[in-house]
RNA sequence: UCCCCGAUAGCUCAAUGGUAGAGCGAGCGGCUGUUAACCGCUAGGUUCUAGGUUCGAAUCCUAGUCGGGGAGCCA
């Protein structure tokens, strides 16, 4: 008999139809007169199916010691209209296999709520969870999302390199990737020749993809990179990770109102198509994780962004009568208090900062005429805070090289970076959204390492 | 990396210098078309680790490890 996923019988099956259906045991229900409740849920969606069985079914006495919370079996039997609140339909099994068991004494996800701290130490289990569970569906679901986006907006899907031998691409610490033999270079008293490395020279695992996609909008057009991206910061916070996922979209031809146009775009669609494709993982969310999640969901959906350039947002905080803990004066960069401000109690919806003070931005920004800010742009959103970071870039080469020399890079280095400013130069736009914040903005989720299933942070690569 | 807080039963927590407890979970029994089931009983502890103070330390001190909140770096 053909297997069917829960999602499938919940949606599709008649009541009446033969069935068999298989999963875990979230949990049981006895009753010692001769039959028992089984919730069995297989992942494919977050209701689980009722499962009951009786003692007509063969082996019911060892069944009940077998099926605990953990255990997992394959359960043949018909499909009936339930008499009972909780659920419409529920499957009668003829028969039930168990595969394998989960001794309740040592199993550790209980038949109880756990902590979040808790779960991520059993990290291998946690997805057998409702929270987990909705997590990972809505992760596919927005993953897919995002393709569809680009992909019917006629955008390339870009392999940009993990491992790139850019010394310095402008952000972050970067993890090398040696072959070398550390342990004999640690005694060692010479320097290190990396000539003899793997690549012949220094390597590194990539912390962004763009400078790589800037080459093929320049010549294939419109494309987008979504892949692990890595960061060696000592960060120890709920919105960072060392190998998070990217996306990050380059355009010819645009300049940075249409990046500002495509990255709201890009986020109001995916949240829409979410909310659309997981009703039943974002009402949990809603129910059990942030009360106020689908009513910010669909204001973000249903509005326009705030669009600000940076100076009129350091105005609004200066004159804003809130206290600080950090003053704001033009030309600093903005302290989490301060976007928090703007996106919480000033405009209370997602603001997009632009043209910020090129001393605070990267060499690749496209220089303002009034010689004092940078064509760069921050998606900032309620909660989560920044979610976007993009900008124009610069295309006039003696701009660029000059810029360069103010950040002290070699353009020697970047020399086919360079090289798009010489030959066939066009302005072009792009920027990086952070996966694992979107998902957060989506599921209300407040730790980031929550919403991947194995994260990476300082001290931490387990699983 | 910096500041603050914490670590006690499988989980969530109480006990503030004097015999280590509860709820949930688990086991057993009862009850019930149940659904965060319900009722009763039972088992379950090197109080994070290493030192120190004290007649006596879960409790006070020092160091470390890990976790949480905030900050920085940023996606």
């Amino acid at each position: 008999m053909q297997r069917q996923k829960i999602a499938a019988v919940l949606k599709n099956s008649a009541v009446g139809s033969e069935l068999d259906v298989r999963g875990w045991v979230r949990t049981k229900r006895e009753s010692k007169q001769g039959f028992a409740f089984v919730e069995l849920n297989d992942g494919s969606c977050f209701a689980s199916l009722q499962v009951v069985i009786d003692q007509s079914v063969p082996n019911y006495a060892e069944l009940m010691q077998q099926l605990t919370t953990g255990a997992s079996l394959r359960a043949i039997g018909e499909l009936k209209a339930s008499p009972a609140k909780g659920q419409t339909v529920e499957l009668h099994a003829k028969s039930v296999q168990v595969y394998g068991t989960a001794d309740a004494e040592k199993y550790p996800l209980q038949k109880k709520q756990h902590s979040f701290e808790f779960l991520r130490e059993i990290a291998h289990l946690r997805s057998r969870t409702n929270t987990f569970g909705a997590i990972a569906r809505v992760r596919n679901a927005v993953s897919s999302s995002i393709h569809n986006f680009f992909q019917s907006r006629g955008f390339l899907y870009l392999h940009a390199p993990i491992i790139t031998t850019s010394d310095c691409e402008g952000a972050g610490q970067m993890f090398q990737v040696t072959t070398l033999d550390l342990a004999k270079l640690a005694h060692s008293k010479t320097d290190v020749d990396f000539t003899q490395d793997f690549f012949g020279k220094r390597a590194s695992l990539t912390v962004s993809g763009q400078l790589e996609a800037e080459t093929v909008a320049c010549s294939v057009g419109d494309c987008y990179t979504f892949g692990p991206t890595f960061r060696a910061e000592n960060s120890n916070t709920a919105r960072h990770l060392a190998e998070f996922w990217m996306v990050e979209p380059e355009m010819p031809f645009y300049e940075l109102t249409d990046n500002m146009q495509l990255a709201e775009s890009f986020i109001r669609t995916t949240i829409r198509e979410v909310l659309e494709h997981c009703p039943e993982d974002m009402a949990f969310f809603n129910q059990r994780i942030d009360t106020t999640i689908l009513e910010t969901l669909r204001n973000i959906v249903e509005h326009d962004f705030i669009r600000l350039p940076y100076t009129e947002a350091v105005d609004i905080l200066q004159k804003c009568g809130q206290k600080f803990d950090y003053p704001v004066s033009w030309g600093i960069d903005l302290q989490s208090e301060h976007e928090r401000y703007l996106t919480e109690q000033h405009f209370k919806q997602p603001v997009i900062l632009f043209d910020y003070p090129r001393t605070l931005k990267p060499f690749y920004m496209r220089c303002n005429d009034d010689g004092k800010t940078v064509r760069a742009m921050d998606v900032l959103v309620p909660r989560v805070g920044e979610i976007i970071g993009g900008s124009q870039r610069e295309e006039r080469l003696d701009v660029l090289l000059s810029r360069m020399a103010e950040c002290h890079l070699n353009p020697e280095e970047y020399w086919w970076y360079v090289d798009l400013r010489r030959y066939g130069t066009v302005p072009h736009a792009g920027f990086g959204l952070g996966l694992e914040r979107l998902l957060l903005l989506l599921t209300g989720m407040a730790n980031i390492r929550d919403v991947i299933p194995f994260p990476r942070t300082p001290k931490h690569a387990e699983f």
